[in-house]
RNA sequence: GGGCCGGUGGUGUAGCCUGGUCAGCACACCGCCUUGACGCGGCGGAGGUCGCCGGUUCGAAUCCGGCCCGGCCCA
């Protein structure tokens, strides 16, 4: 079968079926050592983005160089299936509220969405030749799992069960930060912070002797909730102002006037007014202070009945009336614009609110300095990332709010006792569904009442995923497997979720395992647009995935995404312009292989090899080494350029082009040609294998029209398999120079390559004098 | 306001940690070439004084200090 001289994306379909049929990365428990990828499940409410395509084939290239290396590679496909997101959706698109539809018809209605979906994202990856263990859904090592899938829950549960008793979890009014669009408390992991243009208003309050202090905020609707006035105690401005008392305007409550750190001298007037609750900082002086909050706003976002005549106004609704009430009286001094930090949801990204609920935590902060500790035995990839979660244990001050109310997550496992209050917490081996189903238990231990009522909230969803180190290795279905596996070999992720994904992970396998729960961490960068900025849909630069292998084929993408910049340092940039050129080295490998299956004959290694090939042999033994080292710290790209620069600038360049004559001269001798055939086999065989895990496709498809074997069933090279001694790589500059010399040289004289040129070779390049006359026609002496 | 990362020809980067080929490579660009694997090729060319300022040194992209810009995180 001849190789044609342009890859044909369409072939990529046939592989990936053969690959399919042959269950070809099929997890089976053996005797070789096991390495384990955690992926990241990602959401699945929408097709995957083209970060996501990138980073799967980044993985994929780790699972298939450590599969050549020896390893049974366990590398899951995991869909995220829970949350807020699909409830969001299914809202919008269906025209459902979930406030208004039967619980059980809504958890329902955003199934069959997720599954709509959820086919999708599998369909892609499978385009891009990611070498999951299976594409099917199962409860085997290795399977398609889905985070809302009874048994995924299951463990969710088992686990909250574990951490219950253990007396980790507790229930606790606590203000929290609370989204009033999506009506939940949110983490802290869960607030992002966005710039925004406010006023700030300086506010006239009245003190006991008749004066006047101004103080400036961003947030006059909390007047009412408002238990102090503080100066920084540096500021000579306030000193006298110590300890006396300014009547609230409005609302005439009289508050005192305190010195306190928080107070920035330069930020509007020095004094700064403390109410319950504005931000973080409020929060904190009101515990220094030993202040008692009062709250106003509610879980609609609305003012309450504390706001007086201001109830039932929304939030930024109250704001405008109190401004145009102290206006008219005259307690506004002025209004300026500043920008802001507001903290916002980082789902609906409206501003959030800090009100008291009640809610489930789970402990942490008193852990910071074991967590720490197991963080230190995990190795970061780049090293630099690990700051991102170090600094975010440090800067943990709150335990972990877990409990949602909302519906389509893992149910948290609890039942009440109607009667005397009794929490029952059910024993683990079951899926519990406690809003629709009843205890397993027919009397409360405590009272001995029928009467129960289940728990309707559900987990955080990082509650869920948080899990999924655990469900992959076995935790709860191959106990053996884990205890002999665990922690897992690889955590690839992004670095917007190490507070988040990596840093629950964490948690969860401190409280469970006492163990790491990973050896290495791989964190990456994102793909933005060409121009470096974010992808989104409002600003209309998204590159679909799907659109570029439909254009360029699944191996054209992944051959950019090894030789683009390295997604560990920075973010990366995305063109179809740079994957179409990066595309041109496919078109390179396939006529490499033409040319040497059409010119070469199998043969073993003669007794002598020429010196050109030991020399080039030499430069792919150095290859060798140079990539697996690179490998060995998931610098793929790095690894990968190497190659790329040995492969076509070196080998086809140079080589190539030094072993032609000797291929179509009857001037050589059988065993030079021999020598000539078997290196550029050799080379090639290294080469295929050296890429494979890089660009599957057409590595495949090559080795096995020249070699008949399946590439991804071969070993990774090793440099042991080069059979020369001598290092060569001292002529490797001075062969490249002086090509050039003589290409340049011809075509200052006009000459085409092939014409006869007078020149002298080099002293130092004496043994290669042979191949290179021949190779550039070169006289010696005498007239041409 | 604090922390981290980055700032090298149009673009992506190497070198910088272990100062002395003042700069390598690729893409893009321009020119030439139907050389028997490839014109998605080959060869050649133009293009940067290495974010800015100052210091150390005989000598700095490379070390030190300050500043500016971009990104991310936190307050």
């Amino acid at each position: 079968m001849s190789i044609p001289t342009r890859w044909n994306p369409e072939l990529e379909n046939e592989i990936s079926k053969e690959w399919e049929e042959q269950k070809l990365y099929k997890f089976v428990k053996d005797d070789r050592p096991v390495y384990i990828i955690d992926t990241p499940p990602p959401y699945v409410n929408s097709p995957i983005h083209i970060g996501h395509a990138y980073t799967y084939v980044y993985m994929d290239s780790i699972a298939r160089y450590k599969r050549m290396n020896g390893y049974n590679v366990l590398f899951p496909l995991g869909l995220d299936r829970n949350g807020l997101p699909i409830e969001v959706q299914v809202e919008k698109e269906l025209k459902l509220s979930v406030r208004t539809t039967p619980r059980e018809l809504f958890v329902q209605k955003c199934r069959e969405k997720l599954d709509e979906y959820s086919k999708a994202s599998s369909i892609s990856f499978k385009l891009l030749g990611i070498s999951f263990n299976s594409y099917e859904k199962g409860y085997e090592l290795g399977d398609m799992y889905e985070t809302d899938d009874p048994e995924f829950r299951k463990l969710t549960q088992e686990i909250f069960i574990d951490l219950y008793n253990k007396g980790l979890i507790y229930e606790s009014e606590k203000v929290s930060n609370y989204c009033p669009d999506c009506r939940i408390s949110l983490s802290d992991a869960e607030v992002e912070y966005k710039e925004e243009t406010t006023s700030l208003y300086y506010i006239k309050f009245k003190l006991e002797d008749g004066s006047d202090v101004i103080v400036a905020t961003t947030r006059p609707e909390l007047l009412k909730a408002c238990k102090a006035i503080i100066y920084n105690p540096e500021d000579e401005r306030y000193k006298n102002l110590n300890g006396k008392k300014a009547k609230v305007p409005l609302f005439n409550h009289e508050i005192p006037i305190l010195p306190h750190p928080y107070a920035k001298r330069d930020f509007g007037t020095g004094l700064v007014m403390i109410c319950s609750y504005g931000d973080r900082g409020d929060m904190i002086v009101f515990k220094d202070l030993g202040l008692k909050p009062t709250f106003l706003i509610d879980e609609n976002g609305l003012m309450n009945e504390n706001a007086e005549k201001y109830k039932g106004l929304k939030v930024r609704e109250a704001r405008e009336k109190i401004v145009e009430d102290l206006r008219n009286l005259g307690y506004l001094v002025k209004e300026e614009k500043i920008k802001h930090e507001t903290p916002i949801c980082w789902r609906s990204k409206t501003p959030i609110e800090f009100i008291p609920r009640k809610e489930l935590y789970l402990k942490q902060v008193e852990f910071k300095e074991e967590l720490k500790e197991l963080a230190r035995k995990m190795k970061f990839y780049a090293p630099e990332s690990a700051d991102l979660l170090f600094s975010w244990i440090d800067s943990l001050s709150d335990d972990w709010v877990i409990s949602r109310r909302r519906y389509y997550g893992t149910e948290i496992p609890l039942w009440y006792c109607k009667n005397c209050g009794y929490v029952y917490v059910p024993p683990k081996g079951k899926y519990y569904v406690p809003w629709k189903e009843k205890p397993p238990i027919e009397r409360c231990p405590k009272c001995g009442s029928t009467e129960f009522v289940g728990e309707s909230r559900i987990f955080d969803t990082w509650f869920d995923s948080s899990n999924t180190m655990l469900y992959i290795s076995g935790y709860s279905r191959d106990r053996n497997f884990f205890e002999n596996n665990y922690p897992v070999s690889l955590r690839p992720q992004g670095k917007e979720i190490v507070r988040s994904w990596l840093y629950f992970t964490l948690l969860k396998s401190y409280l469970i395992t006492k163990k790491p729960p990973f050896k290495d961490v791989w964190i990456h960068m994102h793909v933005v647009d060409e121009k470096g900025y974010k992808m989104s849909k409002s600003l209309g630069n998204i590159i679909d995935p799907m659109d570029v292998i439909r254009r360029y084929g699944a191996e054209a993408f992944r051959t950019w995404v090894f030789l683009e910049g390295d997604i560990t340092k920075d973010d990366v940039k995305c063109s179809y312009q740079r994957i179409e050129s990066a595309s041109k080295f496919l078109t390179k490998i396939l006529n490499i292989s033409r040319f040497i299956k059409l010119n070469s004959k199998e043969s073993i290694a003669p007794v002598q090899l020429s010196i050109s090939d030991r020399w080039i042999l030499w430069e792919l033994k150095s290859l060798i080494n140079a990539v697996r080292e690179l490998n060995e710290t998931y610098y793929f790209n790095r690894s990968f350029i190497k190659i790329r620069d040995f492969v076509w600038f070196l080998f086809a360049d140079h080589y190539l082009e030094m072993v032609k004559p000797r291929i179509y001269s009857p001037e050589y001798t059988e065993e030079e040609k021999l020598s000539a055939y078997f290196t550029m086999r050799k080379a090639l065989d290294i080469v295929l294998r050296l890429m494979s895990p890089y660009i599957p496709f057409i590595t495949y498809y090559l080795y096995k029209n020249i070699f008949n074997k399946n590439v991804h069933l071969e070993r990774y090279p090793v440099s042991s398999e080069i059979p020369v001694q001598e290092n060569l790589s001292i002529y490797t500059e001075k062969i490249v120079e002086f090509n050039h010399y003589v290409w340049n040289t011809k075509k200052g004289l006009g000459l085409s390559l092939k014409d006869p040129i007078i020149l002298k070779i080099p002293e130092e390049l004496k043994p290669f004098e042979r191949d290179l006359i021949a190779m550039h026609n070169i006289r010696t002496q005498g007239k041409i």
